[in-house]
Formats: C-alpha cells, sequence, structure tokens
DNA sequence: AATTCGTGGAA
DNA sequence: TTTCCAAGAAT
C-alpha cells in the first residue's frame, strides 16, 4: 500500500469535499442532521440500494416521525412498513433502539461511538456515521464503499471481506479525515463509491480524485478491493401447504429466530424431514407427508399436488424449491397443537408477508384460473 | 472467525 | 439463468 503525505492528504480533503459540495446526492435524509433521521436511513440503507430505500424511508417518516413515535409502535405496523424491504431484524432492533433511547436516555440521543454502539442494531458502521453526521464527530464510518474506495486509492491488499480488516481501515480512515467536516468526507465517500467508484463498471478516468487513485494510475484497478468470494446458496426442498375453508387460509407462525422467524406462512415441510423407504414413489411422499402431519400436529389432512412448476426463492445463503400441495382439512379440526391459526383473505392486506409467501399465494392464484 | 440474517437490480 | 452486489449487525 502507498503512504501519503501531509501535503497530499490535505490537497485529497479539499479535491473531495468540493466535488461533494458541488454533486453531493439529494437524499431525503440530507435535508437536516437529526439524528434520528440519519439513523433511521442509516438501518435501511444496510446492505440495500438507495433508490430501494427511498419510498420506505418516506413512508417510515409519515408513521413514525420522532423516535417516541417509534418507540410506542405497534409491532404489527412497524412490520408492515418494512415488509419487502428484507433482513426483519432491522425493523425489529430499531424498536428496541427506540425504546432505549427513550427509557434509559430520556430521550436524549447519546452521542459518542461507544454509547451509540450499544443501542440493538448499531454496530461500528453505524455508529460512527451517525456520531460523525448527526453529531460532527471526527470518526470513521466504514462501509463497503469506503473500503473499495480506500482499498483501490491506496492500494491496500488486505481481504475486506474478513471481519478484522475493517479495523485496520478505522486506522488509515482516521489519519485521513478532515477535523472540521467529517460527516461530509464520511458522506462523500459513499457518493464517491456509488458513482466514479463503484463496484462494477467504475469510470476512475472521469473520477474527480483520479489523480490519488494509486491503482487506478498503475493499471491495476480490477485487483482491488481483494475480497474472498461468498459461498453459493444452498439447495433446500420444501413442501407448502394450501389448506383453505372457504376464504379463510391455514398459516403458520415461523420461530421466534431464523430465517423469517415471526412471520405468517403456509406451513411448510422440509423435504428432507419426510421419512420414506429408498425408491419411494411421489405418492408415497404425500402419504408419508399426510402420516408426519398428523403425528405432528394431531391434524389429519388429504393433499394432492397442484399443478406448476414449484416455487424457488433465493436468499443470501439457501435456495428454497417449494412444491405447492392442496390439502383438505376439517375446519372444525383442532389446532391446538398448530403453531398457527386461521386467516380470511380479507385481512391479508393488513398483515406484514414475505416474498417468498407472497410468490406461494400469487402460483395458487394463478394456477385457480386454469 | 465464520455464519446467518432478505430483497431487488444489473450484467 | 446465474452471479454479484447494495450506507452491516448479531451470534
Amino acid at each position: 500500500m502507498v503512504e501519503w503525505t501531509p501535503e497530499k492528504i490535505v490537497a485529497f480533503q479539499e479535491t473531495l469535499l468540493k466535488w461533494y459540495d458541488n454533486n453531493k446526492r439529494n437524499l431525503p435524509w440530507r435535508r437536516d442532521h437529526d439524528p434520528y433521521h440519519i439513523w433511521i436511513s442509516e438501518i435501511m440503507l444496510q446492505q440495500t440500494q438507495v433508490q430501494t430505500v427511498i419510498p420506505y424511508y418516506e413512508r417510515f417518516m409519515k408513521l413514525f416521525p420522532t423516535v417516541q413515535a417509534l418507540a410506542n409502535a405497534d409491532e404489527a405496523i412497524l412490520m408492515k412498513v418494512w415488509e419487502g424491504l428484507g433482513y426483519y431484524s432491522r425493523a425489529r432492533n430499531l424498536q428496541k433502539a427506540a425504546q432505549q433511547i427513550v427509557n434509559d436516555y430520556n430521550g436524549q440521543w447519546p452521542t459518542t461511538v461507544k454509547e451509540l454502539q450499544e443501542l440493538s442494531g448499531i454496530g461500528p458502521y453505524t455508529a460512527g456515521a451517525i456520531a460523525s453526521i448527526a453529531f460532527n464527530k471526527p470518526v470513521p464510518a466504514v462501509d463497503g464503499n469506503a473500503l473499495r474506495v480506500f482499498a483501490r486509492l491506496l492500494e491496500i491488499n488486505e481481504d475486506i471481506a474478513k471481519p478484522q480488516t475493517r479495523k485496520l481501515f478505522e486506522n488509515i480512515i482516521k489519519k485521513l479525515m478532515p477535523k472540521n467536516r467529517p460527516g461530509d468526507f464520511n458522506q462523500a465517500i459513499m457518493d464517491l463509491g456509488a458513482s466514479y467508484m463503484s463496484a462494477k463498471n467504475y469510470d476512475s478516468e472521469n473520477s474527480p480524485v483520479k489523480l490519488f487513485n494509486q491503482a487506478y494510475l498503475d493499471g491495476v484497478e480490477d485487483n482491488y478491493p481483494v475480497k474472498t468470494k461468498k459461498k453459493r446458496p444452498i439447495p433446500v426442498n420444501y413442501f407448502g401447504l394450501l389448506i383453505h375453508s372457504q376464504d379463510d387460509y391455514l398459516f403458520e407462525r415461523r420461530p421466534n429466530s431464523g430465517i423469517l422467524s415471526r412471520f405468517w406462512m403456509f406451513p411448510l415441510i422440509k423435504g428432507d424431514d419426510i421419512q420414506t423407504k429408498k425408491d419411494a414413489s411421489e405418492d408415497d411422499v404425500l402419504r408419508a407427508l399426510e402420516a408426519q402431519f398428523l403425528s405432528t400436529y394431531q391434524l389429519e389432512i388429504h393433499v394432492k399436488k397442484i399443478g406448476g412448476r414449484p416455487v424457488t426463492h433465493t436468499f443470501t445463503h439457501q435456495k428454497w424449491q417449494i412444491t405447492l400441495l392442496e390439502a383438505e382439512l376439517n375446519n372444525s379440526s383442532d389446532l391446538s397443537y398448530f403453531p398457527g391459526k386461521w386467516i380470511s383473505e380479507s385481512d391479508f392486506r393488513e398483515i406484514a408477508f414475505t416474498k417468498v409467501q407472497t410468490k406461494m399465494w400469487e402460483r395458487y392464484q394463478q394456477q385457480k384460473e386454469q
């Protein structure tokens, strides 16, 4: 990696901030420096593109304009607002942190990185972002943009996928930050990382800091940042049960932990969990599924396959393939042993559903038309 | 330290 | 269709 002289550091700061002053993106959360606004935007923006976040942010602020409103929010309404944004623990941690601020800090925001990081859902990056942008503290905010941008500028060869690399970058960036405008500096790096220095289709030739970009000057930009590849999603097979009576559908509440926790979904049974002999026919599998449903939930069902391709949905680390089955069940059956309930179709619009649940519903509707 | 947490966009 | 990526945190 390269070292910069004090003069070069100052020149970089001036060049970057001048560009930012003239070209910064006009974003809803940049209208002021209210820590509540900065915070909500930062949480929404985790692993999520700006254009996706904007409408969610606007709706969120109308419904929960203050930290007190969020602390007192109905969780079902909160999840409905977050519906489709993914990583739902972000929303739940958001409310926990709001309650921490109201109860532990009497509604007054803590301003140090240390205190901010003790709030639910706020880690090293978000604490740095809030402290620098809302409270003008001279601290780095090392996100994916900062890692990529400085890896290229300084030809840093550390693997940015490794957790410990963040600390190295924090120490480097601390020395490059201006003390007077830390928030603008951090945001300028993000804007740079989202434009001229993006991961793909970057345009270093026209970048405002191209003369500070060592990897570009050396013609080795393709080598930066150094980043190990992620594993590909593992295939998981499910059977999805469509059980209805009139306009009521049987939904299962997912466990309190794990993927899509606490959401209402059509009952899902993992394919691997169904015990069958070798060379079992498709019909044998369905009968085994019925037997398992009976022994697990004391519910007698009769299933038949619904035509059409399985529903597929890919998460970061799992690729689900769901075979839809229509099942008959007496609507007076005892649901005592089943972790779910009947939900009327007319209530669907009030409830937050996951993307994969919506896909199952749409496939079912599609199938009924034929 | 390595996994686990969603979804949508782009090539 | 597949792959990678997008203002990370919790465990």
